[in-house]
Order: C-alpha cells, then structure tokens, then sequence
RNA sequence: GCCCUCGUGGUGAAAUUGGUAGACACAACGGACUUAAAAUCCGUGCCUUUUUGGAGUGCCAGUUCGAGUCUGGCCGAGGGCACCA
C-alpha cells in the first residue's frame, strides 16, 4: 500500500484551485451571502503560528459556509503601514516600500500553502496609492462633516530621537531606542470625533449578540458612561473670577464640601502662569505624568490658590481652591468638587493638607460612623446633610439632590463619558498622508479632489531624528492659484488604515469610490469576524466609529455595524528555554531524551533550564516556524493539529508529539482510504450498512452543531471516532452502495479541515459536485438505547431497551433481571422519577 | 482598588445545558509482531481482598429524586481598566 504523498497532493490541488479559480467570488442576488473575514496581517516578514491558527479557524468556516450553498466573501489583505518597515529601512537600508514589498511577496506564499480558500484577486494593501487616496478622501468627507478637527495636545516626545512616542513605546518613562527621559510636549494634531458618538456606540454593543460577552464588557468600560450633575461653585477671589463649575457623580455628598481642585491645564490656571511656584508645581505635574506606575503611585499634591469657593447648598460654608495633579483637564469639567469622607483620592489629600473630614453618608441609620483611613463608598443613608438628612443612598440621594439643585439653578443633570475623541496624527514617514495644507497664517484648507491623492515622496534615506516629511522640501510645499502653501507633514494613525479595509474588500476595484454601494449593501455586514483578543478595544471601536462616521448625514450608507459575529482566538504557545547564561534559546537549539531534561544541541553537557509556557514570540525565541512545518508534515496536518488539542478561543500549546499525531491521522485515513476503495470496488452481494449510515447520520449531526459552536477540537476528536469505527467496521460485510454513499458524505464533512486530502479522496471517487450532507433528525433516532437505573440517586445498572418504553415495563424489567432485581433488597419502593427514554432513579 | 473569565486524571481536553463524569488525543506502563530498533496493533490506569463495592470535577455549605452544570461564601489562576470625580 502506498504512503499518502502529501506534497504532490496538495501542490496538485492548490494549482487546480488557483487555475479554476475555484475561490473567487461574484455578487450573486439570487444567492446567500457570507463574509468571512479574518483580522489582515502585518506584513513583518514570515507568518507565525499565530496566523495559522487564526487563518485556519476562518477557513474551516468559509469552506462550511460555501459546501453548505452560500456566496462566500473570504478576501485577504495587508495592513502594510507602520513603523516596523521604517525602523527596517533605518537598519537595512532599504526603502520602506520595498521592505514592504518583499515581506508580503513571502507572506503571501507561505499562506498560499496553508490550501487555504482565498479569493486572491481582491487582494488590498492599505500603503497602496489604490488604497489610501480612498482613505484621505474620507478624511476629506469626515472633515466636512465637522467629525475631523485640530487641538493642542500631549504628546511623548523623545528629545533624542526628536519625534513623538506612542504610548507603548516608552518604557519606564524612557524612549525605547534613544533611552532618553520622555517629555510631556504640546502638539497641533488631528483629532476624530468619536466621542460624539459615544452614546450611539455604546447602545450598539447591545444588538450586538454574536460578540463575546468579554469584548463587549471591555468597550463598554472604555467608553465609560456615567450618570451625574454639573454644579457651579460662586467664588471668592481677588481675581476676576466668578464661579467655577466642577462635575460630579455624587451631589449627594456636597455636604462634606471641603476644597475643591483644578487641573493645572484649566482655563483658570491663565491667572497663575505668572507666579513662579505655581509654573514650578506645573512642572512637576507634567513630569510625572508619563508611565503608568508613577500614576499610580503618586503622591497626591497640591498648589493653594487665594480662591474661596462657596457650598450652593450652604453660603456658609467656605472651602480653600487648588490646583492638584490627580485632576484631569479632558474629562469632565477639569474641575472636581472635594468629599474626603467618600473618596479616596479626596481623602489622602485632605490628610496631606490638613482639610476637613465631614462624613455625610452612613451604612446604618441609627448607627454612629467614623472615618478613618479609608472613605466609605458603600450604600447607606444621609446625615449632616441639613434638608438632605434621611435620604437613601445612592439612587434616592442622587435624584433628589440632582432636583433641588435644577430647582434652584445651581446645578443641570449631565451624562458624561470617559471616551476621548481620537488622536489620529503621527509624526511619521511610513503611513498614509493627510490630505492637509497650511497657508501663510497658517489656517488649514483641505486638498481639492483632484489633487489627490497625496503620495509619499520617495526617500532615499531616513534619517534617524524627527519626522522624515518635515525635510521634505520639495513635497512639502507647493503653489496653488499663485499661493504658496505648505503641506501637513503628519501621517495618520494605522489604525485608520484598518477601520475600513473590510468595505473595500467589497469593491477592490473600484478606482473612482473607496466602494460601490451596492456591492457594500450586498455583503456587508461582515457575518463572521475573527482575529485576535487583543484589538477587543481599538481596532474594533474605530471601526465601528467609522460606520458612524460614514453614515452620519448620508442617505444611501445606513450600516451602522461592521461585524456581526466576533470570534476571538486564543495564542499559540511553547515552552521557553534559557541556557546557563540565560540566554533565551529557540526549539531548534535544544533537545531531549525523556522530554524532562534538555541540554543544548551542540553541547549534549550543558543543561537548559525549561522556562514557562508562553505565548510564542520572537524575544523569547519559543517559535515554531510554520513553513517548515508545513514542509515536513504537510498543509492538511498542520491545520488539523492547530485546531485538535484545544478549543480554538483558548490558547493551545504546541506540540511535536502532537503535530506528529496529526500527520499519522491523515496517514491512517489514507490507508481507511484505500481500504473502503477495495471494498468498494469487491463484489460482496449483501443488504448490510445500517450501523454506517446510523454512525454516519450522528457524524453528519455532531460535525455540524460543532461548526456552528466553533467546537472544532470536538470535531477533530468526532473524526478520530469516525476512524475507530470504519477501520472495524470495513471488515464487516457492507452493501457496496450504502458505504460508497456514507463514505462519500465523511469525506465532505472532512473537506473544510483537510481540503486537500479531501478533495483528492472524492475526485478518486468521481465526486466534483459536493454540497454539505444534510439528515432529519428522525434519521438520528436509535432503536436500542442505553437505560439507566439509578437507586437513590446513584447509577447501578444499564439496561439495552427499546425506545418508547414506559415506567412499569422498565420496572418489570428491573425486577424480572437477575443482578437488576437484587438492586432493591427486597425494599419497598417509595418513589419512582422516570425520563423517558434516558433513566429511572428508583427512591428506596 | 474596580470589572470580567476560568478551576475536571500525569497533560490538552469532552460531557446532548440539571440526568451514564473523563469521549478523543498526548505522555506513561504492560503485551503482540521483529534478530533488534522504528513503525503498527492490543491492553492497563483512584481506593478496597474478588465483585453488580466505595470515593471522586479547587474548598465549604445550600437547592434537588439527582449537581462538573444552579445559588451563597471562601481559596487559587488568568485577562482588562486604573487618579474618570
């Protein structure tokens, strides 16, 4: 018998499918359509296992979709801008085009021999020309629609490198490649509105039920809605101010008022920018202000001003103004009332400053309460709250204080999110530039239309500070009707890359309109989404943005969801090895006898200390390269083995046993193969096969409730189940017919998960036409089934019985069966539950 | 600190949603074939002296005829957010 030769196998099948081009697909009214789409990769060099896993779990349920009779959109794309390719260029040399280019020339092989059901002529890149004049036209449109504006804001600025960091890239306050000590910069940047569509995206989640629960919890906590009230504060003060407002979520506790803080950058701060200690407390504020820790461990501090700010409830009571560092200028009003009693951050600095503590709430009514350390933000009631007194806290509390305060003028209920708008400028080469010009004042005007799109200059070479556009000189000026204007320097965010790439998969080829509306009305929304946890917040939010944006005033685009189902996957992982100098070592570098002990390779004496599973990435050197994997085992035992050991939203762990196990499957369904071919083709006269087309009719059930789970692993075991079975049963007497039928259909429900073994397995049969096998579930009922009895809640026997029986012939049963019978101990029966055609617990 | 998720054999995990716990696979051990090894195939797996016995899904209670599954408390692991007023 000869072995399977995967390699020819699927070589053979990969060139009919691009040949016939099999996987391109059509806008088709007269079928069904389903978008699948899996998150598009960074072109960073080589896939990962990563990609896959991720490519693999999406390609299982597009081939499913398509046997099962849809128009399946199953595109593939780069997300080609990005720093990667510019710090490249910097070391290599190479242009960042090129880098590009030839990262995505390999990455797109590699994913060809995973077999996977691409249709490879929608391909899109965003760093394209194709791609992002589409994209600076709907900057253009965004801008006049008032969802596009320019701000002052912070920045991390790496006074080395002269350029601005994002957040990710400053490590304990230190730019990541100078090492400087990152500063707090004030920048004109480009800001999308988002916010302004707080509200809209939060009830959005709701409709969304096809989302992980996880993802949508995350959003929603990022876009942070509170319920609460503005109230203004009348001020004394030397100064010609009159009154501040602060927002808060707690009127209710304006009774234990005792000082109120302002953000440094505060409107107000202008009439204390000329007193040195207050620039010098400034200065501190903005230092600390760069890594998380200091954050967090920061000590609570304050400058006093001369303002006396007056309780609207009481004009007796008279508390001190400060600026603090804890207050934030973009959330609420940059201005925050003081409870110490019922708020930690307010607590510590009125211990630092000597304030007073007033408690208003207690748990209990009729209870004394104390504050010591820590304030009480527990429910109860009001007390030392004058007319408040009694009122329950917090819904009754809120309410009525909330009332008083309208009432009386002092205060308006508001609703505020903690959402902020989105900084969408980069002070980088590698992206897509804004369509932004400045004048001589320096008032921005939009490049006209046709003018666009603005291309990236070609560089010869970056050099290692600043923004590489700024040097530009002959990009970045130009004369247009005689004037003289100079162009925006800053590229946008990728992330505006990715937040509509899914739109344009709908309409590649469109040259005049990032899409047509019709084809977009066909196969949007994206039906199943599937990608990685970690863009749970952004990636998803700005897209999700970006229909709003779309949709806002427009008659024709009335999506308002990108992504109907959402489906995140879990990590792939490996041990981690580090030689005696703690050096991280690679797979490849170490090896073992007993799978216990590991010494390096070229040094059998050294011994390696085995590290914790992780995640596999490139610093820790705990990857497995797919390509040669691929090479050695074969695309169909790759996918079967990422998807077999654990579910796919979890994170599963490689390994080699298991990969080889994988590969000895297809081997052992192969000699299956050829068994059942023979069996086929023998001339055995008989009626026998209901066991197989029984068997059968429960795989076909299983596979398919599993795949709309996305219980792949089940269903690789399911199969392994398939194998147990038919490799004995074959060597029973089969009608040819019935297992040349049933054999037919095992082979289609494998299609999706190894499609080239499959495909050659049926072509070997003359099966070209294949639709996913369908059965009632009638078919499903079994005759005989497993009875099982139960004394007193505990299983003691199963009975083979027919279906249907009823309580007192399963009694008659028990009693008349030896073994059975003595069960009862000759005990009285006291009660009987009976489910039908599953057990009978039996209460003695 | 706040929010979310998850705890099942040596390991990865199944369990028709309250009804036979551990499917399927990896690893281990025993056996068959072989001069030998690899490959392949068969079998074993907690406790008790055999069994149609007992215990058993992180721990402690509860609901129920019946709990891995539901409720409350505790312990542990992972993830997200973090001066958001």
């Amino acid at each position: 018998m000869d072995r399977y030769n995967f390699k020819s196998v699927e070589e053979k099948w990969q060139k009919l499918w691009k040949k016939e081009k099999v996987f391109s697909t059509k806008l088709d009214k007269t079928k069904k359509k389903f978008y699948c789409l899996e998150m598009f990769p960074y072109p960073s060099g080589k896939i990962h296992m990563g990609h896959v896993r991720n490519y693999t779990i999406g390609d299982v349920l597009a081939r499913f979709k398509t046997l099962q009779g849809y128009n399946v959109l199953h595109p593939m794309g780069w997300d080609s801008f990005g720093m990667p390719a510019e710090n490249a260029a910097r070391q290599n040399n190479l242009d960042p085009k090129t880098w590009t280019e030839l990262n995505i020339k390999t990455m797109r092989s590699q994913l060809k021999k995973l077999g996977l059901s691409i249709d490879w002529d929608k391909e899109i890149s965003t760093c394209s020309e194709d791609y992002y004049k589409h994209q600076q036209k709907f900057f253009l449109e965004l801008y006049d629609k008032g969802l596009v504006y320019r701000k002052e804001n912070y920045v991390n600025w790496d006074p080395i490198d002269e350029t601005v960091l994002a957040n990710e890239q400053v490590v304990d306050g230190k730019g990541w490649r100078s090492g400087a000590i990152v500063e707090r910069k004030k920048l004109n940047q480009w800001f999308f509105n988002i916010s302004k569509f707080s509200e809209e995206l939060l009830q959005g989640l709701e409709t969304l039920d096809q989302w992980p629960n996880k993802v949508k919890v995350m959003q929603k906590n990022w876009i942070g809605k509170s319920f609460g009230c503005e109230v203004e504060f009348k001020v004394e003060s030397e100064k010609p101010i009159e009154s501040i407002k602060c927002y808060t979520t707690r009127p209710d506790t304006l009774f234990g008022f005792s000082f109120l803080a302002l953000s440094v950058d505060h409107p107000l701060a202008k009439y204390y920018e000329d007193d040195r200690k207050f620039q010098d407390f400034r200065d501190e504020c903005s230092k600390s202000g760069t890594t998380e820790e200091s954050i967090a461990s920061a000590e609570k501090l304050g400058f006093k001003t001369d303002m006396i700010a007056v309780n609207p409830l009481d004009k007796n009571m008279k508390v001190p103004v400060y600026f603090a560092n804890f207050v934030l200028m973009d959330y609420g009003l940059g201005a925050v009332f003081g409870c110490p009693a019922h708020d930690q951050r307010d607590l510590d600095f009125a211990k630092k400053y000597n304030l007073k503590i007033t408690a208003v709430v207690k748990p209990e009514k009729d209870k004394d309460f104390e504050i010591n350390n820590e304030a009480y933000t527990g429910d109860g009631f009001l007390y030392n709250s004058n007319f408040l007194d009694g009122l329950k806290v917090p819904n009754e509390s809120v309410v009525k204080t909330i009332e008083f305060l309208e009432k009386n003028n002092l205060g308006k209920k508001k609703i505020n999110y903690r959402l902020k708008d989105w900084g969408i400028s980069r002070q980088r080469y590698w992206g897509c530039p804004i369509p932004i010009a400045y004048d001589e004042n320096d008032q921005p005007i939009k490049i006209p239309i046709e003018m666009l799109p603005v291309k990236l200059p070609e560089i010869d070479k970056l050099s290692s500070t600043g923004n590489p556009l700024d040097t530009e000189n002959e990009w970045k000026y130009f004369i247009l009707d005689g004037k003289k204007y100079r162009r925006e320097t800053d590229t946008l965010d990728t992330f505006v890359d990715s937040s509509w790439y899914f739109l344009r998969f709908c309409s590649p080829y469109n040259t005049n309109h990032g899409f047509t509306q019709e084809e977009v009305d066909y196969w949007m929304p994206v039906d199943q989404y599937i990608g990685g946890v970690e863009h749970a917040i952004l990636h998803l939010l700005y897209s999700r943005f970006f229909m709003q944006a779309i949709s806002h005033k427009n008659e024709t685009f009335k999506l308002k969801e990108p992504f109907n189902g959402l489906f995140t996957q879990g990590m792939v992982c490996h041990e981690t090895y580090k030689d005696q100098n703690n050096k991280w070592l690679s797979p490849e570098e170490v090896s073992s006898e007993d799978g216990k002990k590991f010494f390096k390779k070229n040094n059998p004496l050294e011994k390696i200390i085995v590290g914790p599973t992780e995640s596999m990435s490139k610093s820790k050197k705990n990857t497995i390269d797919p390509e040669s994997i691929i090479k050695n085992y074969g695309a169909d035992s790759v996918r079967l083995f990422i998807l077999s050991d654990s579910p796919p939203e979890k994170d599963v762990q490689w390994s080699d046993q298991g990969m080889l196990a994988s590969f000895r499957f297809v081997q052992k369904l192969w000699i299956l193969n050829s068994k059942v071919l023979e069996k086929v083709r023998n001339t055995d006269e008989t009626n026998e096969g209901e066991n197989l087309t029984k068997f059968t009719n429960q795989l076909i059930y299983k596979v398919t409730q599993n795949l709309e789970k996305f219980h792949y692993n089940v269903i690789i075991a399911n199969f392994y189940e398939m194998y147990n079975f038919l490799i004995k049963e074959i060597e029973k007497p089969i009608k040819k017919e019935i297992l040349a039928e049933n054999y037919k259909k095992i082979l289609i429900l494998m299609n999706p998960f190894i499609p080239h073994f499959s495909a050659e397995c049926l072509s070997n049969i003359n099966e070209e036409k294949i639709n996913w096998p369908s059965i009632s579930k009638e078919e499903l009922v079994e005759e005989e089934i497993n009875f099982v009895v139960q004394i007193n809640g505990k299983k003691r026997a199963i009975l083979k019985v027919n279906r249907g029986i009823d309580e007192n012939s399963i009694l008659d049963k028990i009693k008349l069966n030896i073994g059975t019978e003595k069960l009862l101990h000759n005990q009285k029966i006291k009660k009987t539950i009976f489910v039908s055609n599953r057990l009978i617990n039996i209460i003695l």
